[in-house]
DNA sequence: CTACGGTCGATGACATGTCAACGAATCCGC
DNA sequence: GCGGATTCGTTGACATGTCATCGACCGTAG
């Protein structure tokens, strides 16, 4: 039984900092998101995505992994974003046990009058308050974090690494 | 109609690592905090705010606000962790509108036998892969941002202000 | 081909968070 | 003290996320 480092007081101003600072910012983001485009964080999040491919389209279960989702909660906010005019489900020609979601019309100007807005509002309550070091330390540290903890969770070997 | 300033390649790895980094972090955050201790993400937090106090115990408003938490949102989970005998419900001498919210000993011993792992994961996961410059920088940049985001919101004025 | 284990996405039950509204109590100018 | 505005915490309806389970389908060994 090793006796518990607790946080020293640089780490603690840190990791308070932190999470406070994540609440605020997602308040504000998604305030202003819902104001100013009626959507979500999640419905954004999804939609960027799905710009980002060159058809607009992509495997449910790809679009799950990417957002570091589940396939339940997915396919549960599809549906109600399917049933608001954002997205449709199409078959999939491959897998007929799969699903591919494409972004409608309505989706990519959705996405399309969000994003200036969304963007502009991280700048100014986030990154425009930060040093251009601070940007690259960001930048470094947190994918350094990202790759320790992707390690730990679900490798997808399809053939058997290591033995 | 201004030209909208999209984010240069520093500002879109900062901002693509920092979401990533906080989805994987909560997800494996929670995933330990459940299986060793029975304890959510929110549970902890309130356990934790409410054993800093000298009494153990916090005026619901003042827990809310601390947490960033609307009241409902405060008064459902509170029902919740006081069915499970983490807190209780105590009256308020002061003001007979409000309520109390007091740690029982089971609580306190929740969220005693949580910390040292939480911390200890909190640690591993995040804060040791920082530098000690990294950890300083974090806790800048952060305050900055919540003092920041703080001024938009709700100001408290007893009293006019401006004007 | 057939059987079997795994993957895919959907679904229902349930847990959690949001929002608007409420009754009770307080504040405060009169 | 009176009375209207405000604050306090609760509540119910609803939106969202989680978990276990399902049927359909895939890949492969035999």
């Amino acid at each position: 039984m090793e006796a518990t480092r607790w946080l020293d007081e640089h780490q603690d101003r840190a990791w308070r900092g932190y999470r406070r600072m994540r609440r605020l910012l997602d308040l504000e983001l998604a305030r202003e998101l819902t104001q100013d485009a009626s959507l979500s964080e999640p419905d954004y999040d999804v939609l960027s995505d799905l710009s980002e491919t060159p058809q607009g389209r992509l495997r449910l279960s790809e679009l799950a992994d990417r957002m570091l989702w589940s396939r339940s909660r997915l396919s549960h906010h599809l549906t109600r974003m399917q049933q608001r005019g954002l997205v449709t489900r199409e078959e999939c020609p491959d897998d007929a046990r799969g699903a591919m979601v494409v972004l409608t019309p309505a989706g990519r100007d959705a996405i399309e009058a969000a994003a200036p807005g969304h963007v502009t509002a991280v700048r100014q309550h986030f990154l425009d308050l930060l040093t251009p070091a601070e940007v690259e330390a960001l930048g470094a540290f947190t994918h350094r974090v990202v790759d320790h903890l992707a390690q730990n969770r679900a490798p997808r070997p399809r053939r058997g690494r290591e033995g």
